[in-house]
DNA sequence: CGAACTATTGACGTCGCTCAACTAGTGTGG
DNA sequence: CCACACTAGTTGAGCGACGTCAATAGTTCG
């Protein structure tokens, strides 16, 4: 695949234009292909000297784990991801991520970065959009988890994953395929796996979506929408400002 | 106040050694100086066209208003940090912000800081570590959201704002003064505001923390780290990181 | 001195948790 | 091809943390 046709390329160019220059740069990012089995853990919480990379095929999550064992996922990283941005600006990491599916994703060298935005100052900011939309999509999660009942909050998670996927090709208006156990959706969302089965339930007998044998389809994605209040402007998705 | 002494400076030399022309850079962005009263709205949600600001004397607060006006707050600023970054990336605010107390800000144009990465390189990795760093505060926000009890929570978020404010020289480790109300906490928390009286009460029984007449004052801060399980290294304290 | 905000406390209700039991699917080795 | 182990999902019963409602101080400020 051409790096014109990269999800993180499709990703940053809904926010900047990028020059010929921004793109031969950003192309470096992708020499060190890797690839790893599903499970495996790519950085470590509490570590130094972790790498970061850019997903290209497959699910990854990131998270912390507290003392009592319990654990609060962060975000899904989808391809045109970044994962472990802030294991390699911080002296030590501040989060754990591992592979939720088998991954494909290119290894990201802190001095590769910080070279990059001397030569392609476009593309410094268009990597700071792109931490913005990580941090706006944290800033959205913690408003679901706190002052969001367990039902909206589901629907609003699995809306944002929708469109997610939609922009990087992946998923249409009527569903996507999804990995993840009702485990992942307990941790991410603040809930118990036994509530969250409740909710599913209660959500697909509501005739609004079905999450099921890997599947989440949106049978109803208009009532689902008004259930969760779900507003994309938080994901800045509408074509390019800089031009 | 030199740009050398300012908040900010002194923030960000916490992660990278600036050179002279980040300086001088950064200087540029402390031309447009502005007060504003308490409870002057800095920024709307859904709004183009807005103003980011560095704060230099006083407290905000950004949050997000839900439909049947619940509000979150997802963090107060303090001296040295940005306030609306992401409204000046984002074609439109994912969030507002508002006053706490009176203030003093600098107000930052988009197009001052995308031209300042091609200037100072080294800045722009100071700036994506700042963001980053917002980031990581969201992200802890989360997991206190998502899986700690009323009680822990508060005890995590009194010594998280300790810290910070110790970072720019303002308080230590006996206390610092505080203009929040129990309202502001609550929002913050995701609690109601009978809640937070009722475990301010109970950490004050336990002779950990008072929160009192604009004072928070740590009785025993041992104690209160220890029931908290409060560890700073997400925030990146420990000095400069690249040299 | 009154208006408006902020803090405090009690009574009671509920959302989501825990514990526990059971089903279904999937992979592995004998 | 079956036995079993293991993981993921499902459902009920009971309980507890935190919310809501309501009443009563204090505080601040014009």
């Amino acid at each position: 695949m051409s790096i014109l046709e990269s999800p993180l390329t499709r990703k940053l160019s809904a926010f900047v234009a990028l020059s010929s220059v921004d793109l031969e740069t950003l192309a470096k990012f992708h020499r060190r292909r890797r690839s790893f089995k599903a499970g495996h853990q790519m950085v470590a919480e509490g570590e130094t000297h972790q790498s970061a990379f850019i997903l290209a095929e497959g699910w990854a999550c990131s998270f912390k784990v507290l003392p009592d064992g319990e654990r609060q996922i962060i975000d899904f990283q989808i391809p045109g991801d970044f994962l472990g941005l802030r294991s390699i600006l911080f002296r030590t990491s501040d989060h754990s991520s591992e592979a939720v599916t088998k991954i494909e994703a290119s290894e990201v060298l802190a001095a590769d970065m910080f070279d990059s935005f001397g030569q392609a100052p476009r593309l410094a900011t268009a990597i700071l959009w792109a931490v913005s939309r990580d941090e706006a999509m944290a800033v959205e999660h913690l408003v679901n988890l706190g002052r969001r009942s367990a039902e909206v909050r589901m629907a609003h998670f699995l809306l944002e994953l929708g469109a997610r996927l939609k922009l990087v090709g992946v998923g249409d208006k009527t569903g996507f395929n999804c990995p993840l156990t009702q485990y992942h959706l307990a941790d991410a969302l603040g809930l118990s796996a036994v509530h969250v089965n409740r909710v599913l339930r209660q959500l697909r007998e509501d005739g609004l979506v079905t999450f099921q044998r890997g599947r989440v389809s949106f049978d109803n994605i208009r009532g689902l929408i008004a259930l969760a209040e779900f507003d994309t402007a938080y994901l800045d998705h509408d074509g390019p400002l800089l031009k």
